[in-house]
RNA sequence: CGCGGGGUGGAGCAGUUGGUAGCUCGUCGGGCUCAUAACCCGGAGGCCGCAGGUUCAAGUCCUGUCCCCGCAA
């Protein structure tokens, strides 16, 4: 088939692989434009540019999408099959979504219809689902509200979201590579999402990885699974800023204020939370690299009872 | 040239007004002990990121360079 493939974070770049590796022919990658980021202000290609660099494949990255005509007509103009979306961060509008034959086909890093939205994989460490996957789902105008054509799940178990987002990266590549022929074939049959069982994962910003010690132990855990490797769970000791890699919950009920610190010993850094006790087992402090907590209390006096945030 | 912190024995840190390096842990050997992640004794291990400069003398001052990290985007 003909395909045009759009998408942008280090999540799409396998299905990109997929296309090509199936022998599709990939005439157009579509993705953000090239961004400063990063220390230094440097300007770097998107991952999925990159990858379709390596391939020699021509790579274009409006600015805008929407009313976009030189953008469109150079679509149109390949005549794409298909066109396959996954993480590429603009809403598409209806016009693109009705130009190839085979339709737009999304993989979605969630089952939908829970979880639509940016930040699906997250989402679902921090609310505490038992299980999540991918869903490759037909897309139209609402916000992944389109027809579902297959999905995968998997459990989450104590991932990271970072362990998390790899394995659905792959899952998902390996979930459209599994259904190509289907879809040119126009063999899968679409299933509507229950819109009444909807919900929104919002995108996350660095200030929703602040820790509040409030919060039970068990919500906080997930919060710092969740959010590594970003954008990391941060409280403040002594104002600086520390940065909790990862944590385990106790039960110790304590009477102390959320925040303070109970114990600090190899097997971790105790903090009291608004339910049971946070174990916390790998630490960064600005400058440093994440370290077990084991490592950080040789160089690093830690005072107990002291309040953290 | 966005702002800032840092690169010292395997790990995490100290290192004062420049005078050839110290702590905690680990590691190796020995001892105590029913036993131990405990305790005691002893040992090994560092061209102090790299290059140059100032100096009688630099981890410690100056310049350049590489790498790591926090913030900001």
């Amino acid at each position: 088939m003909k395909v045009i493939y759009m998408g942008t974070p280090d999540f799409a770049v396998k299905a990109l692989e997929v296309l090509v590796e199936e022998g599709h022919e990939v005439g157009y990658v579509v993705s953000q434009p090239d961004a400063a980021k990063d220390r230094g202000k440097k300007v770097k290609p998107t991952p999925v540019k990159a990858k379709a660099l390596e391939y020699g494949i021509e790579v274009l990255a409006p600015q805008k999408i929407r009313g976009n005509e030189e953008f469109f007509e150079t679509i149109k103009a390949y005549k794409p099959d298909l066109i396959v979306v996954a993480a590429y961060g603009k809403i598409l509008p209806k016009e693109i979504l009705e130009l190839p034959p085979k339709g737009c086909i999304n993989i979605h890093a969630s089952i939908l219809p829970r979880h639509r939205g940016a930040a699906p994989i997250q989402r679902a460490i921090i609310e505490g689902d038992e299980e999540t996957g991918v869903t490759l789902m037909l897309m139209e105008e609402g916000l992944d509200t389109g027809d579902m054509l297959a999905t995968s799940r998997i459990k989450i178990n104590k991932k990271t979201g970072g362990e998390l987002h790899d394995e659905l990266s792959v899952i998902g590549a390996e979930l459209l590579r599994e259904n190509l022929e289907k879809i040119e074939m126009g063999q899968l049959i679409p299933i509507k999402q229950d819109d009444s069982q909807a919900t929104y994962a919002q995108m996350i910003f660095k200030k929703d990885a602040m820790l509040d010690f409030s919060k039970s132990a068990v919500e906080i855990e997930r919060a710092i699974r969740g959010f590594n490797p970003w954008p990391v769970c941060y409280t403040s000791y002594n104002g600086n800023m520390l940065k909790i890699w990862e944590a385990d919950v106790a039960d110790t009920n304590n009477e102390k204020v959320p925040g303070t610190i109970l114990s600090a010993s190899k097997d971790g850094i105790e903090i009291a939370t608004g339910k049971g006790s946070l174990i916390a087992k790998k630490v960064q402090v600005a400058g440093k690299k994440p370290m077990k907590v084991e490592d950080f209390l040789r160089g690093n006096n830690i005072e107990i009872l002291s309040v953290l945030g």
